[in-house]
DNA sequence: CTAATTGTAACATCCATAGTTACAAATAGT
DNA sequence: ACTATTTGTAACTATGGATGTTACAATTAG
C-alpha cells in the first residue's frame, strides 16, 4: 500500500474521534466530514480495528470510537497499521540480470534507503491525534457539536 | 508526481551512468538495463536534463551522459528534479468545510509533517549516485563493459 | 545524403484507489 | 419476536496516474 492518501484520511479520521472524544460516530458522519462515501470509512475503518486503534460496534446507536488516548495514537501508528510497503516502489519491471547495475542495484537501494525511511518514521511517531486535536481546537470557529449533529443531508 | 518507482528509476539509471562514467550511453541501452522501453527513459531523463543532472546528444554516436562528477549527484537531487509534489496525498476531494476538523486538518498536516519529510530529504542528501556505483563494483560478477557492449537482441 | 539518435505528441494499457450497490450479521429498543 | 439501525464485506464500476507503444520531426556525424 503506497502512494494513496489513505494516511492523510486515517489521521482525519482519528482525529474527528479525538476531538469528539469518548462518543461513537457512525460512518456516515465521518463520511460527512471526509466529503466521501461510508464504505470507504468503514474499510478504512477495518484496518485501524484490526491495528487496535479504533473499536466498533454494529446496530442502532452503534459507530466508531477511539479504543486508545489520543495521545497514545501517533501517525506512525497509523502508517503503520495500513502497511505502507515502503517509500520507495521498484519498478514493476524487473531489472536486468545481465547488467551488473541492474542485477544489484535493488538490493542496494533497499539497505541504503533503510535510514531514510527510519528517519521519517520516526518523526511520524512523535506526532500524535491528540497534538493534532489540540491544534483544531485552537483554530476551529465552528464549535465541535457541529460534527455530533450534522445534517446529513439527503 | 507521486507514488511512483520514478525515484527508483531514475536513480537506477543515473547509477548506469555512474558506472560507465563519461561515456555516452543511448536510451536503447539504458531501457535494457532497465528491462523497458527507450521512451520511458527519454522521458524520464528530460526531466533530469532540465534539472541539470545529465546532458544529451542527438544524432550518430550520441547518448546521454552525467552533467556532474558522480559524487556531486544525491538522491536529493533526484528527488527534486522529478518534483515529488509531497510524500503525503491528500484525498482527492475536499474534506467538508462546515466540519471543524475537515476545515482545519489539510493546512494542520501541511506544517505538523514538514519535519517529517524534512528528517527525509536530509537522509537522501547523505547518498550519492557515486556511492551506489562504488557498491555495484564492489558486488558485481559481471564486468562493465557488459552495458556497454550489451547485445540489445532484436 | 544517409543513418542514428533524441524530443515529444498522441494514444493504448494497466493497475491501484475510490466510489457504489447490495445484502448478511449484529444489536438496541419496543 | 419484530423492526430499525448500523457495521462488515463482497462484487462491481469508475477514475486517474503511470507506463508502454507508435510515430515522426529535429538534430547531427560521417
Amino acid at each position: 500500500m503506497n502512494g494513496s492518501s489513505r494516511l492523510v484520511v486515517a489521521t482525519h479520521v482519528l482525529t474527528v474521534l479525538a476531538v469528539v472524544s469518548d462518543q461513537r460516530l457512525s460512518s456516515e458522519k465521518l463520511a460527512w466530514s471526509l466529503n466521501t462515501n461510508p464504505v470507504v470509512v468503514r474499510r478504512l475503518l477495518g484496518h485501524l480495528r484490526d491495528a487496535d486503534l479504533v473499536i466498533s460496534k454494529r446496530g442502532p446507536n452503534g459507530g466508531f470510537a477511539l479504543a486508545r488516548s489520543p495521545d497514545d495514537v501517533s501517525l506512525y501508528d497509523i502508517y503503520e497499521a495500513l502497511e505502507v510497503d515502503s517509500l520507495f516502489t521498484f519498478h514493476p519491471n524487473e531489472p536486468n540480470e545481465a547488467c551488473p547495475v541492474g542485477d544489484n542495484i535493488q538490493a542496494i537501494l533497499t539497505e541504503t534507503l533503510k535510514p531514510a525511511e527510519k528517519a521519517l518514521t520516526d518523526e511520524l511517531k512523535t506526532i500524535t491525534i491528540d497534538d493534532l486535536s489540540q491544534q483544531i481546537l485552537e483554530r476551529s470557529a465552528t464549535p465541535i457539536e457541529s460534527v455530533e449533529s450534522a445534517d446529513l443531508g439527503d
